[in-house]
DNA sequence: AATTTTCTGGCACGACCGTGCCAGAAAACA
DNA sequence: TGTTTTCTGGCACGGTCGTGCCAGAAAATT
């Protein structure tokens, strides 16, 4: 065999250009053309590692999910690790502050995945990734909240279930507003809207 | 002069073209030739109506969002006209309900915005509209909490302009799931989170 | 050194796009 | 009736798209 090249490293880095692509362009924006010249590559050799255009959509949706969820599965499994409450509480104040766009870098994230999950209503191929990003992220507030309960930090009577819900839709919006305007959602009223709610689920100690 | 026609409602017809095809095949899809296919015309009718593509999906947006804006102003104004407390708070939840995709037709129109909105970020004549929406829905709800205070219904201690944000953010995570996963929120559930959602700003009574 | 396989780069086709342009139909006005 | 203006329908252009196809470069294998 010819080209020491890691095949799956190429198609990362592929990857990487649809991200810039459509941050800067929108979706629609992403061509093979437009996309093979952020690589630095000639179209024939991005379709030598991608079937089709379709196939290099689902897998830069695929790889954009990989990286949050490993992200997001860090402060989980820091949280698993916690004894002391206030710690717990920072430990999963910091998770959940994972899926807002904070910075600059996450924002881009947050606008390109929203890109994707748009699209995705209208492509199938895009489909089962939104569905199981949403179904993971309910998954990860019913762990977190059940966990306060648990330890006794949560309100009493409240809806475990229910309250994920909640809260991963309160996520979600905060994140697309802040996407659409970012003016009229700083980072930092996107940090005490969420420490807001979850005084909330908490009534004052944690 | 010729032809009687109402040339504003021929661009509403043509922009409902518009919200039929966005519907069904995203935005990407409603080119000039299948917007008119659509709406039973040739594609030079259109034109003559619409200086450009841009101009068509411009008056489109603010028509969506004109129309969506007059069904939460009728409810505000039956909330202004409200005396009994009760009433007031089913007025209340009733506007606030207008935001959810809560029928077919409603979560259709979710997604044509949606599509828009997202669109907004990349094309610059649509963010103005999508902002003065994101602005008049806070707006909105900071109304009707401060209504609320006024008359001792919302709870001692709360912020009104941050629970103002945190109700618009849920209302848009809420519907932007709902049409991303119509499955995981059934209408049941989403009047569900924002019935719960009202009870703790308002502890118990109204 | 010869062969095989992976990889790169690019040409060409058909499809769709927005738009400039124009000819003719249709109705109001002279 | 003739003129004017609005409206309709369509042709043709340049541009971008995904994709089929292929030739040659490059490296591992024989």
């Amino acid at each position: 065999m010819p080209k020491i090249v890691d095949a799956e490293e190429r198609r990362r880095a592929v990857a990487e250009a649809v991200f810039a692509v459509v941050g800067r362009r929108g979706l629609e924006g992403a061509s093979l053309r437009n996309v093979a010249n952020e690589a630095g590559l000639a179209i024939g050799s991005v379709r030598h590692y991608f079937g089709d255009h379709g196939e290099l959509l689902v897998f830069a949706m695929k790889e954009l999910s990989r990286r949050f969820e490993h992200r997001v599965l860090a402060h989980v499994e820091r949280l698993a690790e916690c004894r002391d409450g206030e710690e717990r509480r920072e430990v999963a104040e910091a998770m959940l502050q994972e899926f807002l766009p904070l910075d600059a870098t996450r924002r881009e994230e947050a606008a390109v995945w929203s890109a994707f999950v748009t699209a995705a209503r209208t492509r199938p191929e895009l489909r089962p990734r939104a569905r199981e990003v949403l179904e993971g992220t309910r998954e990860v507030m019913t762990r977190v909240l059940e966990g306060a309960r648990r330890t006794g930090a949560l309100r009493k009577g409240l809806d475990v279930e229910l309250e994920s819900v909640r809260l991963a839709a309160l996520l979600d919006g905060l994140t697309v507003q802040a996407v659409q305007v970012p003016e009229l959602l700083p980072p930092r009223l996107l940090r005490t809207v969420l420490r807001t709610h979850l005084d909330t689920l908490t009534d004052g100690g944690w």
